[in-house]
DNA sequence: GACTAGAGCATGTCTAGAGGTGTTGCGAGG
DNA sequence: CCTCGCAACACCTCTAGACATGCTCTAGTC
């Protein structure tokens, strides 16, 4: 194991500040490997002569810091740092599609990670008021939902939800889970719709319960919000996507003239 | 006061979570209004009938997510949502500067608040090695530092570092507090660096204690990071510029084609 | 009228202990 | 050799109470 100091008495911080700031440094240096166990909390409780809610309050403040992550009845790891998505805004590019590959596959493969989607499910609804504002639809427009959860090498790392006026797939094979070579991009096109231009606005918040749930992540863990309209050669919207994804997962990146 | 509803023990769910819930539920229906006080713990504590940490923890898990802040010695209270700043990327449109003006204030003039800016510092320093790589620098290239912090109606919601190559910003303006009417990039655009182009880099994580004293912001809200490169229209880059935003006060806009 | 001491109430931190649930490995029995 | 049951151990949640610290208002004093 690795040398654990001691608490002052004497300093002005907290007992519980002082642990988690031995940790975060030991992590942080290195001293103590991506997976390592941390000692356990009877351990530390010996070690530093403290109460049960001392040491859990040091160690909450690591995992809201997404430093470490806890195991129900294994244990307290030193949390590895996730593999990086840089997502560059030719992702969409036309390019990815005619050689048959979804956006998502499209970046795998310049990244190196085995991707995967999962709980595909397909509705009809009638849209979210920001969604048919987006889509200029009226407020009783009805759109295909198609909602997907993206994963890396097996972990969650987003989820995207995506609207497409009814209209424009109705009887095509975006209303089915396979949509077949080039994704719902290229079942559009084959519409008529030749996509000409993408709008992204991009937030980042505290997940709900709900996202953390699904994303597998803790706490102290952020997203990033990104909502992108796809339009036409006509400058019709054609799509809108909401994708929530796993904030230390990712970095944008965006090009854009002076003009 | 607002009505609280009781405590099922027979559900799964603890109750700490149950409390949270029924706050989550209350202040994002509007039932509790931003800036309105939430019951004190001991009021809960009876209410509830529960311990003083069930509660706690139920008003931590709220922190967490920003919905509310606790102040030492008042109470806890609903987060006001800020003022939200939709940044498009044609914030830098020419026609901002040969108006003569900067960026920031470009926007304020479009969504209507009191522009600030702060803590004005400026240094010749050494590009640090992510700078000196994207500015296509030698390691030990020295950069003219401009750092500062923008407020919005008097609450801070962004710190931003600029570096300029020291051999473009020598004996100009950049090197002076104020950098005279359209900003920087006027003057760079003075010295025959006219701007082509934008890259940028986002992402978000949770800041760190230095960030949120300087963003005066509490525990639960997260930052978002843009790391801009500016290039002429040489295709050489003349400027990276790191910020630090807010999250809550951003929604950052990016358009472009599909190609 | 201005200042001060203090009461009351708010959250922050810690101690001490109980019962619960998920995980793992080992030994007894088949 | 394999399987099942169980003990040991991990984190999770809650109870109950103590003391510390920050804020505000009030009553008393100068």
């Amino acid at each position: 194991m690795f040398q654990l100091g001691k608490i002052d008495r004497g300093l002005d911080q907290t007992p519980a500040r002082q642990i988690a700031a031995m940790f975060r440094r030991a992590i942080t240096a290195g001293e103590l490997a991506p997976n390592e166990q941390l000692p356990s909390e009877a351990q530390l409780i010996e070690h530093f002569g403290v109460a049960r809610m001392t040491v859990r309050n040091a160690l909450q403040e690591l995992r809201n810091e997404g430093l470490v992550v806890a195991e129900h009845g294994k244990g307290t790891f030193v949390r590895p740092a996730p593999p990086v998505r840089r997502v560059a805004s030719d992702r969409f590019a036309r390019k990815h599609r005619t050689e048959g590959k979804a956006a998502f596959l499209a970046e795998a493969d310049k990244v190196g990670y085995a991707p995967s989607v999962d709980r595909v499910r397909i509705s009809r609804e009638t849209a979210p008021s920001a969604v048919a504002e987006r889509l200029h639809l009226p407020v009783d427009g009805e759109v295909v939902v198609r909602s997907r959860r993206y994963l890396a090498n097996g972990r969650p790392v987003e989820t995207a939800v995506s609207y497409i006026p009814a209209s424009f797939a109705a009887g095509t094979k975006i209303e089915e889970p396979d949509s077949g070579p080039g994704g719902i991009y290229a079942r559009l096109e084959d519409q008529g719709h030749t996509l000409a231009r993408f709008t992204e606005e991009v937030g980042a918040r505290m997940p709900t319960p709900d996202e953390r749930r699904e994303l597998e992540i803790g706490d102290g863990v952020p997203v990033l919000l990104v909502l992108r309209t796809a339009y036409d050669t006509q400058g019709v919207p054609v799509e809108v996507c909401d994708t929530v994804k796993v904030a230390p997962s990712y970095l944008l990146e965006y090009d854009f003239p002076a003009r």
